[in-house]
DNA sequence: TATTAAAGTGAACACCGTTAGCTAACTAAT
DNA sequence: ATTAGTTAGCTAACGGTGTTCACTTTAATA
């Protein structure tokens, strides 16, 4: 009767899915209300109108359930960043970067435990030993929440290729302000890390690093805000606004 | 017999001091075997060798006992920090407050436990208002872990004030290489915020902007080699003197 | 319809933080 | 020296947690 002859998930499959997604909600209700360290599995059993033991059938146990919530998170963050991204038209890479910071503060200001779940997660517990196995498993090189961390950091990466690739192609490029002396070791790091974030082709150097000042300084604000320990708390939009000012100064771009 | 004629601590006291620094301890170890969520009063209590409820009459719950030990290991950083800072003689700011970012950093990497819980601390829990009572309690504006920070941070802002009064006595003072314009209201509040953190004279507002906007970089460094999120992983002593340089030329200052 | 795999249950285990009431030990004052 | 009062410690218990195991019900399949 219910045969799969459509080809599509089962009746059993929807069925499954629809809980886990329930689950899911009810922790992050649960993160919502009680923050990371107050989420319980018995609590979302209850939630959920099902014995804890039952929540096994779903999750190997609490903290994969976490782990894979977490991973929903950047998921939402990433989906949400793009949204913003796209607002702008695809040649206005400089807006659309703008628009990368900018969306990401607001996720994780405005989803700020969901944030402390996100950032606290990559070592907490032994969690972290969990998730690196786990990539390795999928053969990944890096445990699944890194890499949407650097899913994120791709989006602007990406852009910042992109821009690049335009500026340079019309008209000889932008020649960033300053950038220090740095020993071969360094610069090849440089270049092998951020091969993963700007996906992008032959990015000077100059870019690649002002690109990591960058991402370095808007993860501190960011995480500053968060957390509530950033010194600007009533003109935060100027403040961010001046920072990224200073920031597009570094690519020696006057906005 | 034992009396207190010597107006020194009596002998119960030495105990009780010499009690909590034994729990403190354990508490730590546990910090640093099993990270923040992984301390246990009742392992305490058995590593002590005492039972659970004798804890109560040390610390009034678990999470007093975590924030007396944040505290600790505060004053721990702090004295580290200032440590460094006097390795370099008084007159030599700019040596200061590199080696108060050297230390910074040093301290966060090699107890990376510790500052886990220090910086997830803040917010965690109910501990935030806990705090806030204790610190209304005291006549403070700030909940004590805060003050901490700002106490920490203050190390180095004190310094900058210093350097700026020195350097401006001496010849006009180093112009900041820019400034974005800001509203008057942003101005007011860098002003009013730095007032703790740079507790000096009239520094003037770029050197505030340039404080506060390097207060931010050095913050996501820590806080990303901290939490491995940092994109250099082998040749981070370098990375980070570079950043360093590029702070220092936000003073119009080349090293 | 009989078989089989999945979903769910209930009881148990070993922990956890916290509280209440009691006992022993120590301090201080008479 | 005796007495009164404080302090530190104990045991026992309550309600909560994550997790496991054996068992039953439910639903899809052959």
């Amino acid at each position: 009767m219910t045969s799969n002859t459509a080809g599509g998930p089962s009746r059993r499959e929807r069925m499954r899915a629809e809980t886990i997604a329930e689950i899911k909600a009810s922790a992050r209700s649960q993160l919502l209300q009680h923050g990371p360290s107050g989420i319980s599995l018995r609590a979302i059993a209850r939630d959920v109108g099902v014995t804890a033991a039952a929540l096994y059938r779903y999750f190997d146990s609490l903290d994969a359930l976490l782990m894979e919530l977490c991973c929903d998170l950047y998921d939402e963050l990433i989906a949400e960043t793009r949204k913003a991204m796209d607002a702008s038209p695809p040649e206005a890479h400089l807006e659309r970067m703008k628009a990368w910071i900018w969306a990401f503060r607001e996720w994780a200001v405005t989803n700020r435990r969901e944030f402390e779940l996100m950032i606290s997660f990559p070592e907490d517990h032994n969690a972290m030993a969990m998730c690196a196995r786990a990539g390795e498993a999928a053969g990944l090189p890096f445990d699944p929440i890194t890499a949407k961390s650097m899913e994120h950091a791709q989006l602007c990466g990406g852009e910042l290729a992109k821009f690049y690739e335009e500026t340079s192609s019309q008209g000889g490029g932008i020649p960033p302000v300053q950038l220090p002396e740095l020993s071969p070791g360094l610069t090849a790091e440089l270049r092998d890390r951020c091969a993963l974030f700007v996906v992008g082709e032959t990015v000077p150097l100059a870019w690649i690093f002002s690109f990591v000042s960058g991402w370095v300084r808007v993860f501190g604000l960011v995480v500053m805000e968060a957390f509530g320990n950033l010194p600007v708390q009533e003109h935060v939009d100027e403040f961010y606004k001046s920072q990224i000012l200073m920031m597009m100064h570094d690519f020696g771009i006057e906005g």
